[in-house]
RNA sequence: GUGGCUGUAGCUCAGUUGGCAGAGCACCGGGUUGUGGUCCCGGUUGUCGUGGGUUCAAUUCCCAUCAGUCACCCCA
């Protein structure tokens, strides 16, 4: 047989990072239940037709079907592999209205898939936490407001470089065009999104093109796009360009609540930053992107928004704010940057040593009492020489090496080299050490 | 899904104008009859991404394919 080969955009870590991805999720999935959320995990697969209900035909969904199925793989009722978790999330709550209390926060850390063409930071397999709250007919602003401040803190509580959420709503967008006269706001977000990248000039060109905008209406997109402020001063540069819109106020008021929340929460999380507006179309408010610093041109690692129209059924409506982390982004171009370290390569605090092989019983009894009291002990697979023993523990970080003895026990710190007398019912390692330690590398 | 670039040991890379493939680090053994990391000596590492074609001969040329990466698209 021949060696096998990786699949395009379908990552697979080492067990050192895999190790480093637990213990990020932990981290998050910690930072969401303080906040109150609930967990939850719905299925792999929604009705195709669910997953294209809101986007154009371009969404890459993946199609399930059983190798020997009847034709037509891609009928109405053929089913597909979810591409986020709010799409799926929508469905289960009006699914299980009845059974849920609003308004209804909850928490979903799970796979997701999209076939596109996968580089770095970009996959076709990859993992979201995500977090929502819907309520039945209305949803409070606050809730859109209080999204940064949960993303703040489970991000800040992880070993990466430091995150700045930009943030704007769509109402302020779409109320300034409304304003100003262009007919196709989605076209002009799209080539408003590509300020960064191209520049100014060719943003112009880009909305007279796809958008039909006139040389004042580009202008005036372009200006709209410059704004960006830590604080509800961007509403004065809004203003200050005369556009008038109920929509465009709404909005405003809306993004000057979001801001000002997380400013006073951890100042200089947040900025109100008018150029950034895509994401899913299902957006209707307030939407965020989150960037970590050093690491901008990789694209936003956490990102969502309010929508208002993705579950209804009749008369019943069920807005929504969410927002979600790309965990395997995230950890994807830390990885590939050698930025984050762990002290291990395994979860093994403490190697006991063999001294032959007819004692090898004495030494999984000394490591069932470690056990017993928390301690990840492992047995070593040989009675090699103890030198050889040691190198066993340090090739895998193992920082302690556990010796029987006849005359009572060692226990030998092999980074320090320091080793003292110990019984296996007593000795605790510091705490520091009894898990892998994670760490932003050189930090 | 479209187009560009790349693909040699576990890692970082060299190399062959087509003639049985190299370095450093890593790894293994010994120096050290049981306590590693330094040092010294020795050794192994590979269908030269995969498949096909041209050729007496291909890792080197050609085609396809897979993977990585970049741009588009889209977006975590």
């Amino acid at each position: 047989m021949s060696k096998p080969t990786p699949i395009s955009g379908f990552p697979e870590w080492t067990p050192a990072q895999r190790m480093i991805e637990q213990f990020v999720l932990d981290r998050i999935r910690g930072t969401f239940e303080l906040y109150g959320f609930a967990p939850l995990e719905t299925r792999s697969v929604e009705p195709l037709d669910q997953l294209l209900r809101k986007g154009e035909t371009s969404k890459e969904v993946y199609v399930l079907r059983r190798l020997q199925a009847d034709l037509d793989p891609a009928g109405d009722d053929a089913l597909g592999l979810h591409f986020d978790l709010t799409v799926p999330f929508a469905r289960y709550v009006l699914e299980n209205a009845g059974k849920l209390q609003f308004p209804f926060r909850r928490y979903q850390i799970q796979k997701v898939w999209r076939g596109e063409r996968p580089q770095e930071g970009r996959y076709r397999e990859f993992l979201q936490a995500d977090i929502d709250i819907v309520d039945r007919d209305t949803l409070p602003a606050h809730y859109e407001a209080e999204m940064p401040l949960v993303i703040g803190d489970a991000l800040r509580s992880l070993p990466i470089p430091p995150v700045r959420i930009q943030v704007n709503n769509r109402k302020i967008c779409e109320g300034f065009y409304r304003g100003i006269g262009l007919t196709d706001p989605e076209a002009a977000l799209r080539a408003v999104d590509k300020l960064d990248k191209i520049g100014p000039a060719r943003v112009a060109e880009l909305l007279a093109e796809t958008a039909g905008a006139s040389e004042a209406q580009a202008k005036a997109c372009l200006a709209l796009a410059e704004i960006s402020a830590p604080d509800a001063s961007f509403a004065d540069a809004v203003r200050a360009l005369g556009v008038s819109d109920p929509l465009l106020d709404e909005g405003i008021a809306e993004l000057s609540a979001v801001v000002e929340t997380a400013a006073a929460h951890s100042p200089g999380l947040c900025v109100a930053d008018l150029r950034i507006a895509r994401g899913l179309d299902y957006y209707t408010g307030t939407v965020y992107e989150t960037q970590m610093i050093g690491y901008e041109r990789f694209g936003s690692i956490c990102s969502g928004g309010r929508y208002d129209n993705l579950a209804s059924s009749g008369n019943v409506r069920f807005p929504g704010v969410g927002i979600s982390i790309g965990v395997t982004r995230l950890l994807g171009l830390l990885f590939g940057a050698g930025a984050l370290s762990v002290s291990r390569d395994v979860p093994t605090c403490v190697l006991v040593a063999v001294t032959n092989e007819e004692e090898r019983a004495a030494s999984n009894a000394v490591a069932e009492a470690l056990r017993s009291r928390g301690i990840p002990t492992e047995v070593s697979p040989s009675a090699a020489k103890f030198g050889k023993q040691i190198r066993y523990a340090e090739r895998r970080g193992i920082p302690y090496v556990w010796f029987p003895g006849a005359e009572g026990d060692a226990v030998k710190d092999i980074r320090s080299g320091e080793q003292v007398a110990a019984a296996a019912g007593e000795w605790t390692p510091p705490r520091a050490d009894l898990k892998p330690l994670v760490g932003l590398a050189g930090a």
